[in-house]
DNA sequence: TCGGTGATTGACTGATCAGTCAACCTGGTA
DNA sequence: TACCAGGTTGACTGATCAGTCAATCACCGA
């Protein structure tokens, strides 16, 4: 791209991206068309390809944007030497929950439309949702060597019941109605860590 | 239907169903046609509109045949007054467990078609998903009267958190490789009911 | 044997839509 | 001012497919 108009260039990028995000969250990527992407983008209908390869590629990039961002924050959270276990864990978690409560078309499109869509876009992108796992993983397989969680339940079905639960909880927020206070969203997290690490067993 | 052909009748149409599992599984809802369903039961294009109103429909019957049954097993379990709160939850995680195990295909469809697609069939079964979250709640909850479960975390965010944690361990086996061995499903249960009612805190 | 009802067939229709393309516009540069 | 590269337009094409339907078949009871 030249120079001179790569600002503006890039501000109609993120405009037909944020509204691709509306109508996949409104009407669901396999119900929508790319003529509704443009008229929510306010452009012409052949100019999302002008930015982007397919209607698949804009999806892709929604999903591997958000998802890269996560990536981050659960390597900051097993980074940081500061943090016990349980930090760790709402660190990633009020992450997610955030990210809803800030975006939740992009989390819809994101949990809906990618993460479980097995035969398209949940086997493509397999791989990058598995780094997620792995990163959990990691973070309760630290704090397993030492002792700070215990060590007969493997970490990576740990992770993997740890993230279930969290877009189980981000799923119904999508069907019925999501807190749209703060502090519910805290309270959830809380609710959360707390089921994972303390169980539900009497203390 | 003409009592006379019930029986050769209703077996044409479980033939179509489990036909449609199949390819519903292998392709995926959205990127099969009805004629492959056709196709794979051995029978003509136009017979499948014979049985089922639409495409939509045989996905809605598969979906409510197999969550009919697992609602049951809910059921069955807050029922039960000989099993502790474990037992029931252990019952409910082996039943959706075992499901997986005797028919992978069918439990891709109801997890990976259904269940998570907001603006189609998620928001038309909602409800009756939510009926599944419903029963297990309602486990917590009398475990928690009766002080068997600590009584601080809500009965239907538990749920949410168990259901979802079993919904993900399927998945990953869905993306990648099933336990094959009904050892190794065993002890996915016992992992998952350990992690929601131990916790991962050290004993 | 005949009549009729439900089962079965597959060609066809109508609609939908992703992606293409040739023309046109605009704003910066020489 | 003239030029041009990238931005912008939307009509069009080609392919796909769900669902229809008129014709044919097969089997049962009378």
């Amino acid at each position: 791209m030249a120079p001179r108009t790569t600002a503006a260039s890039a501000e109609k990028r993120r405009a037909i991206l944020d509204a691709a995000v509306r109508v996949f969250a409104e009407r669901g990527f396999n119900h929508c068309r790319v003529s509704d992407i443009a008229d929510e983008a306010g452009i012409a209908y052949g100019l999302v390809y002008h930015y982007f390869k397919s209607k698949d590629g804009i999806l892709d990039e929604v999903f591997l944007e958000r998802w890269a961002l996560m990536l981050e924050v659960i390597e900051e959270a097993a980074a940081d030497e500061s943090l016990s276990a349980r930090e760790r864990l709402a660190k990633v978690a009020t992450f997610i929950v955030e990210s809803y409560g800030r975006h939740p078309d992009v989390m819809q499109v994101v949990i809906v439309e990618v993460t479980r869509q097995a035969n398209t876009f949940g086997r493509k992108h397999w791989a990058t949702i598995q780094d997620a796992h792995a990163g959990i993983a990691r973070i309760v397989e630290r704090a397993q060597a030492t002792g700070e969680l215990r060590a007969d339940i493997p970490p990576s079905f740990a992770a993997i019941v740890f993230y279930g639960g969290i877009e189980q909880v981000l799923t119904s927020w999508i069907f019925d109605t999501a807190p749209s206070r703060p502090a519910d969203r805290r309270r959830a997290v809380e609710h959360l860590v707390e089921t994972i690490c303390g169980g539900l067993d009497p203390r």
